[in-house]
DNA sequence: GCAATATAGTTTTGTCTCAAACTATCTTCG
DNA sequence: CGAAGATAGTTTGAGACAAAACTATATTGC
């Protein structure tokens, strides 16, 4: 049995699938159309979040740099003694997610907790010197390939950040 | 043993954790600090796809739209015969992706697929009857999501659009 | 003070995604 | 024509994430 997913199968028809294109780099052939698609804010944003992480991947890859380390690591480094729940917060991932993070840097001995003593459920987080070293690291790669983000939008940061701000703010 | 995450335990100190609040709902009082992160662009196009998506979610929370379903869909209608691997570029979404997404919607006969004379790896999608009416259905719940989104951007709508079609096609 | 409830963190489970490996077909070129 | 490489789709494996269930500690109200 051939079938292709789980369905029917049968011969039929072709469809044109590869056009000429001029030499113009700013030319965007699409080979489909996006349809209502076209101008949905969500669906850019995905898009646009997708290719921007991509592009860290990439510029990173090489490196050890995951991305979820770096926004955790610099979080704490400017908050010193922040709780779990608190970074979580601020990193804007579910208090979950934080965990094994967490559990990674502790590993790697770059973060270190001390216990609160109002609240024995929770403690405070702060950076050893070797995860402030790391951080420094870090920070030039991850400046590098903002560089690239700033480059592309060039004037319209300010007012790009502007939106996106007012779309976190507005929907949390 | 009560070790929190794989660690020492001792006790300690307290952090502060919530302040009081005026009355003004445009005020977004944090109990933390961006640091560099502030002016990032990568990390805020995360945090309001994000909450794009969470209000999404919730909006459709109740109807069984899963986002995937509602671009593919949409896609196959406005550009029948199209075949999974153009989908999947069109989706942004890689071509592993959309097999599973597939397999759901022939399973519930939504689209259906003829072959290609030219070419027999390939296979042409298109929406059954069934498969127009349920996108039917789902664009009226996502376009009432929209809505939310383009008020919340107001007239900057074009200009958001802008920059992020900016940043897809410069980084792609 | 103590039961009822709320909260911080963790664990578990399920979903979504990409990337790499794999199969089948197509194309190229000797 | 036939081998070598490219391409379409699927499968498998791993990582990131959220949500719900769970544990331990705090807070509240009687």
């Amino acid at each position: 049995m051939t079938s292709r997913i789980a369905a029917s199968r049968t011969i039929r028809h072709a469809a044109p699938e590869k056009a000429a294109q001029t030499g113009d780099p700013a030319t965007k052939p699409r080979d489909f159309s996006l349809g209502p698609l076209e101008d949905r804010i969500g669906f850019h944003l995905r898009l646009a979040q997708n290719a921007s992480f991509k592009a860290f991947k990439k510029k990173t890859g090489e490196a050890d740099l995951k991305p979820g380390w770096f926004a955790v690591l610099s979080l704490i480094h400017d908050n010193p003694g922040i709780t779990p729940l608190v970074l979580s917060r601020a990193s804007g991932r579910d208090k979950s997610t934080i965990t094994p993070v967490l559990r990674d840097l502790l590993r790697n001995h770059l973060i270190e907790q001390k216990p609160m003593p109002a609240d024995k459920r929770s403690y405070m987080l702060s950076l050893t010197d070797a995860g402030k070293g790391r951080l420094k690291e870090l920070t030039e790669h991850a400046m590098e390939h903002d560089r690239v983000l700033d480059e592309i939008v060039g004037d319209s940061k300010p007012e790009l950040l502007r939106i996106l701000r007012l779309i976190i703010s507005s929907v949390d």
